[in-house]
DNA sequence: TGTGTACTATGACTATGGTCGTAATAATCC
DNA sequence: GGATTATTACGACCATAGTCATAGTACACA
C-alpha cells in the first residue's frame, strides 16, 4: 500500500546563489571547504564559501560531518528541489496549468529519436491513467 | 533555415516577491499605484506598491506612463520570463535535458481528455520536425 | 611541550528587497 | 489665490545574502 509520506519540512526558500551552492554539493557529494570552493569554480573567497556553506546548514538544506576537515553534504535531495521548483514554476507561468509548461518545453528545442519514444510512453502513461481513474469511478 | 535571434536583452534576476508584482502586472494591464495594491490583495501599504513598482521600473521590466496617476505596466512578456525561468530550471533539474524535466511534469499529476489530446499533439510535432529536420539534412 | 600550520568561529561590511513615513509637488475647488 | 486633497519623490529601516578579515582553536611533530 501507497502511504503518501508526507514531507516532514518544507523546502525553504532559497536565494539563487544558495541554489547554485546546493547543485555544487550535489555533483560533488561531501565535500570540504576547500573542495567546494574549487569545485565551485568561482574567485570567491576561502571563508566565503565557509560562511555560505554554513548558512545553508543553519538552513537546514546541507550537514556538516564532526571529522577534522569537515565535509559538508546537500541533506536534500535534486528532487526535493525540483518539486518545489516546479510547484512554483508552474504557478508563476501558467497559473497552475501543467499543460501549458509542457507545451513550452516541448516546442521549445528538437529532440532525439530516443527523447520522442520516451515522451510517447509518457503520455501513453498519462492516458492510462486517465482511463484507470475513470473506470474505477463509474 | 534556423537563425537563433540572440536576446537582445537578459532578464534581470527577478527576486521571489518580485515576479509576484510582475504577475499582477500581467494579469491586472496598466494600473495605478491604488489599483495595482487592490490587486494584489495583500496587506501592504501604498508606498511600499509604489517603491517596489519603481524599481522594477528601475530594472526596467515594467514602465510607468507619464498621465497624472501613472499607470504601471509590465515591459515584459510573460513568455520572455517563462523562457528564462525555464531555461534557468532546465538547467538547475535536469542539467540542460528537457524530457526529463518534461517527465517530471507530465507524471505530477492527471490531465483531462483535453490536456492528453493537447500533449499527443505536441508530441506529434515534435516528432514531425524531427523528420523534417533530417530530411533536410540529408 | 612548545610552535607552526590547518581548520573553524566570529564579526563586519555591502547590496538588495520588502516595508514604510514624511516631505514635496500637482490638481481641485471655494 | 489659498486651502484641501491626490499623487509622487525621497529617504529610512530591517532582514538576508554575498563578501571577506581576523581571531581563535586543534593538530602534528620536532
Amino acid at each position: 500500500m501507497r502511504v503518501m509520506t508526507k514531507q516532514k519540512r518544507e523546502v525553504p526558500r532559497l536565494a539563487a546563489g544558495e541554489l547554485e551552492l546546493l547543485q555544487m554539493l550535489w555533483r560533488a557529494g561531501g565535500v570540504t571547504i576547500l573542495e567546494a570552493q574549487h569545485a565551485l569554480g568561482l574567485p570567491i573567497g576561502y571563508t566565503t564559501v565557509q560562511t555560505r556553506l554554513n548558512r545553508l546548514v543553519k538552513k537546514g538544506v546541507a550537514v556538516k560531518s564532526k571529522e577534522r576537515p569537515a565535509k559538508y553534504s546537500a541533506s536534500l535531495s535534486p528532487v526535493d528541489v525540483q518539486r518545489s521548483d516546479l510547484d512554483l514554476l508552474v504557478q508563476r507561468v501558467s497559473n497552475g496549468q501543467v499543460a501549458p509548461l509542457v507545451a513550452h518545453l516541448v516546442n521549445r528545442d528538437s529532440f532525439s529519436r530516443e527523447e520522442i519514444d520516451e515522451l510517447k510512453r509518457l503520455v501513453a502513461n498519462a492516458e492510462k491513467r486517465f482511463k484507470d481513474a475513470r473506470k474505477k469511478s463509474e
